[in-house]
DNA sequence: TATTGTTATACTCTATAACTATA
DNA sequence: TATAGTTATAGAGTATAACAATA
């Protein structure tokens, strides 16, 4: 494998963007007593309602580091836990409305801590920024949160 | 601020991104028992010599934090810790020979985990998506590193 | 007095192993 | 027997507070 060029400046583009979108996050979490994965969390629970398994491991997490973060989440009040309809063994969780009021307010945070610097770019250069992201994103190449188990 | 859809369709992709790379970055890292922010401090080591509370303001954490992670790393061998020679009280830390060799299979092992990811597009693409990342990265967003205190 | 670094302490995050309940 | 979740335990990462040495 030649090492192109264009292949080593964009990865080292990709990893200070992230590490500096990282510690915008990790700011915004921290002053809401919030970690990156606590974070993670709400916003995952946002549109889904999963179960512990299946929640730890799209975050790619043991399952008993998950019982501990929805412990801390849950008594604060932030999510909750229920029954599983199909499976007595399971557990569901959703996010309660303090935390999704919450998870609303940290993504305005988000945005106006990366306005500053998405604001460097035309209009037509951030629509174009996402275009050339997209196809780096899809499929992932860290987990493969499938719904349904099928392995 | 009107929130404009280009602004927000971008943040989205920055942050799936970051999370994809800090995905990456945490599985090659402990791959070879070593955190995220160990990665990072290896990283930066390899054309700095900083002192302590330098590379703590660096990074973003306070000095105490540092202390157990160079202790830590400074037990595996991978970096070490030296007199500054203005200043009797401080101490600098420096990358081993070790951690050199280390940090570049680190180096090598991201380039091959992203290929998958940056192969999907063109070299002339690459070049594009890396000039547009560019203006997001300057000036840093999070931390302000000054090596001279100026607050 | 202020700064540099370490130590003591406490909490969160994380994984492994052992356990209970259900499938 | 296998899977879902919790608990116990241990180690790493983190910050705050108190401290010694130096500036």
């Amino acid at each position: 494998m030649a090492p192109d060029d264009s292949t080593d400046v964009l990865i080292d583009g990709l990893v200070r963007s992230a590490f500096q979108v990282m510690g915008v996050l990790t700011r915004i979490g921290a002053e809401h007593d919030l970690s990156l994965t606590q974070l993670r969390v709400l916003g995952i629970l946002r549109d889904r309602r999963p179960r512990m398994s299946d929640l730890a491991a799209f975050l790619g997490l043991d399952k008993s580091t998950l019982s501990g973060l929805v412990d801390r989440a849950e008594r604060r009040g932030l999510l909750a836990r229920g029954p599983s309809p199909e499976d007595k063994r399971a557990v569901v969780v959703m996010i309660t409305d303090a935390g999704r009021d919450l998870v609303q307010r940290l993504h305005e945070d988000v945005r106006g801590a990366l306005a500053p610097a998405t604001g460097r770019l035309e209009p037509q250069q951030r629509r174009q920024l996402a275009e050339l992201l997209e196809p780096v994103l899809t499929p992932p190449l860290v987990h493969t949160p499938r719904p349904t188990a099928q392995r």
